[in-house]
RNA sequence: GGGCGGUUAGCUCAGUUGGUUAGAGCGCAUGCUUGACAUGCAUGAGGCCAGAGGUUCAAGUCCUCUACCGCCCA
């Protein structure tokens, strides 16, 4: 076992033993022991998206988790105080749902607990799962600051929701209003105009008669008013019929009383240019209560408000006969009523948009409540002028224009849920029905209006839509509303990262508060991440039986294979396909490069002791391969930097795998291995090679280490130190930029083609791969010194023996043979020299180069013509028509050099 | 109805401010138990860059229109 590594790499064995190294040593806070920050660089922050504290891991959270962490690695190595801050939700509908689940198998509901008990229960549960999704968070190496957790449950969370309310309601930001609001039956709660989910649905379209009141003797007539309805069992509740005032078929009855069926009241036909004389018939029943126009059409005409139902969707007494029965069952009941009496005149399918629960699914009833209202308009438009002025940035920048539409639109915000769980809404009522909002924890001493004892006042029963906890989020887990020394320090925060489908939900909410009660903008950065998609491009969900479960995914391929997977897809705003082909390409890379550093330890030179402390590689006594890997590492670093930089992270996975897969393990290893077999080379010739194999190792390890946290740390391990290196990788510097030598990159460029020439010709000309060629070879007097020392790998990779080189052209010719190959690569050229004659070889060869040379002549055409093109030479750059004529002049030379190969061939 | 994104190799995706020959991984074909790695190595085949028009010396890249797929808002 060289170096002692195992063959393959096992990331069970390795992974929650580095993960508790990391913990032990105290490096994920930013001012923990082993930190190694500059306290004097600008922080940078993360607070994390707190996952629903009843939920577990799945594929999207291991996907952000990950990349949040990246960006805090990179931070952290950079030397920057990285807070990566981690919390939970306690996500009131969602966890309520759970736990409703949960008790019913105990044969509980939420009504014969109560809500003491409900909610003791609820605390009870919430300790059992709070642990999974953190667990699970480490699994996936999040280094976040378990010293600094928060839950939207806390005190600390639960005082600032107290003193955001006040000062809201204070400045009039927040106020109280009986008005027409979304209301789910099943979840028994009003719901904010984003919780309800437009539906296109085929409904049906009803046609009902109401008959007119005689005014003689208000005796009902035979006459009467058709008007179309999708919702016939809100017939209870309507208090006019309405018509256009223009309307010529109506004229006459505007005025007239209808008698409404059932419920036997009589309300009048009004006239409003809100309605549609091309819908229905026309006419339409005006149903204040439960309709978001018609509440519009009523307050217009005084009309009275009729709620006909209850919470639980069931007909209310106002509801006449039909009270106590459910809003669909009545529908029928209804309608087979109409029908009996005469009076439903025509049934047609109809095309229409419902309104459906979010959360249930259930179809969502408008319904007249009393409730607690965010103003948003003042809060929306400093948000807006926070993007516009790019005080807060949001990636990709296209979810610019879908967040200013929003926000340009946006209506006020219900923050009311007639839920359990959750902050209770800090509102006390005196029987004289005075409001007192108090921050206190015991509530007000009094009515601030009346003076009525605390005794006598009721506090709301209501508790705050979950998204007005999450919206303080990052400075209420700074201790806001104190001015801590971490609000001072980490706040405002540098980037929000979360999915691009709750930057409504969340981001805005964000924005909007931490603006308005805070004065700056919550984070410079909104980083907005796709969705992971299974293989097919669904949506991965329970139901369909296609979710991924990162968990094993982790056990079967490791953390960093996942994590790797799953930054390699991920480009801001943009959805990625996850499947298993992607999971064990990314196992595949962290094996090869810890095969990468077995060999490395294994091929240390014996005058190099094993514990030697790291040295840098004498430079002067550096061969062209080692030269060509230090320009490619330094290009590395330059180009993962400005990917960092752009939050290209997908590029930094590809980026890094090219550079480790093609240059460090393909070329650089196969170079290092000859030179240091090569007894001929000094001792120190030999030990400067390896050290620069470690130089660059050591780079890619640590520039790989903010997606594959674990190998990298594995890896560090086992290389050898400078004095001023710390104990681990995750606290190392980030590597310098610096050192790009693209003229040391040349010569080595050019073997590796010349190589690839020769396997390719002794591939198509299907010689043994085992055998061993003379080959002879012509280079630029440029290149010949690097040749010279590259002659052994040349040899070994291009398998030539004796490898021979000539002074030009002319001496390679006399080394041709019957049935020898040509070769050209670049400026060098070669003839590889068969063992035998072999006449339907050298035909496949001559076939090889004539179609080369075909090539070559169709590329020489087309850079003649374009040269051709006055208008080309004269408008086009110089800088382009220079190079488009050195590039013909190399194809005009190409061209001669393969004629003549056909010419020596034939 | 309004807005946004996508369409590049069999599949999944890259492709910088327009500039020489459009790349990668997987898959496929052929061959290889090479002393780091078969979770591997070598070589190869495979593309009218969705379609049409335009701008330009030059278009996968910019503009217009069309088709199809997906998403968001109403």
């Amino acid at each position: 076992m060289p170096g002692g590594l195992a063959k393959a790499y096992r990331p069970a064995d390795v992974e929650s033993d580095i993960y508790d190294r990391w913990l032990a040593a105290d490096v994920f806070a930013p001012d923990g022991a082993g930190s190694r920050a500059d306290p004097d660089a600008v922080p940078f922050v993360i607070i994390q998206p707190p996952p629903n504290v009843t939920g577990s891991l799945h594929l999207g959270h291991a996907q952000r988790s990950t990349v949040e962490d990246l960006m805090i690695r990179h931070a952290r190595m950079q030397g920057r105080p990285a807070l990566f801050l981690p919390g939970l939700d306690h996500a009131s509908i969602a966890a309520q749902v759970v736990l409703d689940r949960v008790i019913a198998a105990d044969g509980e509901t939420r009504a014969s607990l109560g809500r003491d008990r409900y909610l003791e229960r609820m605390w009870r549960f919430v300790e059992e799962t709070r642990g999974v999704i953190l667990a699970q968070q480490r699994r996936v190496g999040a280094s976040l600051d378990w010293g600094r957790i928060r839950f939207t449950m806390d005190d600390v969370s639960s005082r600032a929701v107290r003193e955001a309310f006040l000062r809201l309601y204070r400045e009039g930001l927040a106020y109280r209003a009986e008005t027409l609001i979304n209301w789910c039956p099943g979840c028994r709660t009003s719901l904010s105009d984003l919780e309800v989910i437009a539906t296109p649905e085929t409904g049906t379209l009803w046609t009902i008669r109401y008959h007119l009141v005689d005014p003689a003797d208000g005796s009902l007539l035979a006459q009467g008013i058709d008007v179309a309805t999708t919702r016939p069992e809100t017939i209870l509740g309507d208090t006019a019929v309405a018509v256009h005032p223009d309307d010529a078929r109506y004229r006459d009855v505007v005025g007239r009383i209808v008698r409404i069926p059932f419920v036997e009241r009589d309300v009048p036909i009004i006239a409003d240019t809100a309605v549609d004389p091309a819908f229905g018939t026309g006419a339409v029943k005006i149903t204040p209560a439960h309709d978001h126009d018609d509440a519009a059409t009523g307050a217009r005409h005084g009309l009275p408000i009729i709620d006909v139902l209850e919470d639980d969707g069931r007909v209310s007494a106002a509801g006449a006969a039909y009270a106590g029965l459910d809003r669909f069952a009545v529908r029928q009941r209804i309608l087979g009523d109409l029908e009996a009496h005469g009076d439903l005149v025509g049934t047609r399918p109809h095309e229409m948009v419902i309104g459906r629960c979010q959360r249930s699914n259930d179809v969502v009833e408008p319904r007249l409540k009393t409730q607690w209202f965010v103003r948003t308009a003042p809060l929306a438009a400093a948000a807006l002028a926070a993007t516009r002025s790019r005080e807060t940035m949001i990636l990709p920048e296209r979810f610019e224009k879908v967040w200013e539409h929003w926000l340009t639109e946006i209506r006020d915000w219900n923050v009311s849920r007639q839920l359990w769980w959750g902050h209770r809404i800090p509102a006390w009522y005196c029987p004289d029905g005075h409001v007192t909002v108090s921050a206190s924890p015991e509530g007000p001493g009094a009515c601030e209006t009346c003076g009525a004892p605390a005794a006598e006042l009721t506090q709301d029963p209501d508790i705050f839509d979950t998204w007005f906890s999450s919206g303080l989020w990052p400075f209420s887990t700074l201790g806001w509303p104190d001015a801590t020394g971490d609000l001072a320090r980490f706040y405002p925060g540098t980037v929000m990262e979360t999915a691009y489908d709750i930057i409504f939900f969340w981001v805005a909410r964000m924005m909007m508060l931490g603006i308005h009660l805070t004065g700056e903008p919550p984070f410079s950065m909104v980083y907005l991440s796709g969705l992971v998609r299974d293989p097919y491009g669904q949506k991965m969900s329970k139901t369909k039986g296609n979710v991924v479960d990162p968990l094993e995914a982790i056990d079967e391929s490791g953390a960093d294979a996942l994590r790797f997977a799953l930054v390699h897809g991920a480009a801001p705003g943009n959805d990625q396909r996850f499947s298993a082909e992607k999971l064990e390409n990314a196992r595949n890379f962290t094996n090869k490069l810890w095969n990468a550093t077995r060999w490395l330890l294994g091929a240390r030179p014996a005058s190099i002791p094993a514990d030697a402390p790291r040295r840098a590689p004498d430079a002067a006594r550096l061969g062209p391969g080692e030269r060509w890997l230090g320009s490619r590492i330094a290009t590395t670093v330059a180009e993962v930097d400005r990917a960092l930089a752009e939050y290209a992270f997908a590029d930094v996975t590809r980026l890094l795998y090219d550079a480790t897969w093609n240059d460090y393990c393909d070329w650089a290893i196969e170079l290092a291995k000859i030179r240091l077999g090569d007894e001929s080379l000094a001792a120190a010739e030999r030990e400067a090679t390896w050290w620069a194999m470690v130089d660059a190792l050591d780079t890619l390890v640590r520039l790989l280490h903010p997606i594959m946290p674990f190998v990298t740390e594995a890896i560090w391990r086992h290389l050898p130190h400078a004095a001023d290196d710390p104990e681990l990788l995750i606290v190392a510097r980030w590597p310098e930029p610096g050192g790009i030598d693209p003229a040391a990159e040349v010569p080595v460029a050019a073997a590796i083609e010349l190589v690839r020439a020769i396997r390719n010709a002794r591939g198509e000309a299907r010689i043994e791969p085992a055998a061993w060629l003379p080959v002879h070879l012509v280079v630029g007097d440029d290149l010949a010194p690097a040749f010279e020392d590259l002659r052994p790998a040349l040899a070994r990779l291009a398998r030539a023996r004796p490898l021979q080189r000539h002074a030009d052209g002319e001496s390679l010719a006399t080394a041709r043979a019957d049935g020898s190959l040509a070769v050209i690569a670049g400026s060098t050229e070669a003839i590889i020299q068969p063992v035998a004659e072999d006449a339907e070889r050298a035909g496949r060869d001559r076939a090889r180069v004539e179609r080369e040379l075909q090539e070559a002549e169709a590329l020489l055409e087309g850079a003649r013509s374009r040269l051709a093109n006055p208008s080309f030479v004269e408008r086009a750059p110089a800088s382009v028509v220079g190079s488009a004529r050195a590039r013909e002049a190399e194809l005009v030379e190409l061209v001669a050099r393969l004629r003549g190969r056909i010419g020596d061939q034939g």
